[in-house]
DNA sequence: GTCATTCGCTACGGTAACGTTTCGGAATTG
DNA sequence: CAATTCCGAAACGTTACCGTAGCGAATGAC
């Protein structure tokens, strides 16, 4: 957006990191409630004014400081079967969201009931792109025939993805690799149709 | 607890009415996180007194609010198959959570990740009761052979309810009549044995 | 060396809700 | 009537965070 300058002193990167992981952890910890840019930026060994000249709000800051913790680390696959393209999909998903990040997303949704600047940053940069992949996916797989007769890919992937999110809702644990495999044979056997 | 009064002024039926009203009414309409004791006082027309009086915390005077709201709405119910248990139970409960109700525990599952006394009361008075109907409903059946082969009882579990609960932490709406048999179609056909 | 810009730091006034206390008055019992 | 308890209203000091401003020092291009 802004024109890169070529004088002045630059921005500091070593600051930026601070302020990011800084925010993550402030979000693992506490909740977006507890997320006061004070706090952060005393945590960080930064001053206020430098958040607030970098980062519209605490939404975005939020935001940032999620994907900064977590990088590029989902695929999201197109080979194979749909029953395997999905099964890989969210045992990565349920991976990540174990531990740390988990909560910080948690977190996150929690605070988006609240603050609606919130709601819509996660919504663009995180529910959206996924949430369009998956309808992508599922209704090739439909178009395709690998569905069982009358199955809605709607209602198909709120059976796939429900049991991933809600421990999130209630404060517990994302499933481990086995509680996901068992519920994705559950889900798979109503979904697919079996050659 | 306390042992009864006789003598005094008794308590007023009307005030703990419009209190427990107006902080459901606040409750929908701005969230855990706006829903302070001056404004309940201030749309209850009460006295912050009157609520420090009765109610210890916050997170009781919501938990208290849903409560009255939802009255006994819900059955549990134990006859018939154990598919058409669930699904009577599933289907009363997503008409429920649609509209005022879902959004007033959405607020409250959302306030929960920030506050931990509303956390405990919300899973006590709540969560807990219903999940253990769903367990020992859910063992019963397998018991009696009703569960395709392999199935857990956990995982068919988070399969039911999970697509419910999702739309609550996203702040989307709960599905309809429609949206919800589709689901538990698929969801019932990965369950249940076909007799 | 000069200049533009960012840095961390400290301080400020403003807002919002907290939880407590005090008050005069109203409602019951006996 | 006296004793008791509850009522709504108002005021209080406290805490937490907001967003902004100004400081001297640091940094790097020119």
């Amino acid at each position: 957006m802004t024109k890169s300058r070529v004088t002045g002193r630059p921005r500091s990167e070593t600051s930026r990191e601070a302020i990011l992981e800084a925010a993550f952890r402030l979000l693992v910890a506490r909740g977006y409630a507890g997320f006061a840019i004070e706090a952060v930026a005393a945590a960080a060994g930064a001053g206020k004014t430098t958040i607030y000249r970098w980062w519209r709000s605490k939404a975005e800051l939020a935001v940032d400081a999620f994907f900064h913790a977590t990088q590029a680390e989902l695929r999201l696959p197109e080979t194979g079967s749909a029953e395997a393209d999905f099964r890989a999909q969210i045992t990565e998903l349920a991976a990540l969201l174990r531990g740390e990040r988990g909560r910080a997303l948690a977190a996150m949704l929690g605070g988006a009931r609240a603050d609606p600047t919130l709601a819509q940053a996660l919504g663009s940069r995180w529910l959206e792109p996924r949430r369009r992949w998956g309808v992508a996916r599922m209704t090739r797989a439909a178009e395709a025939g690998d569905l069982r007769p009358g199955v809605e890919p709607d209602a198909a992937l709120a059976v796939l993805y429900g049991p991933l999110y809600t421990p999130l809702l209630f404060g517990g644990e994302v499933p481990g690799p086995a509680a996901v495999a068992a519920y994705l044979d559950i889900a798979c056997a109503g979904i697919f149709a079996r050659s």
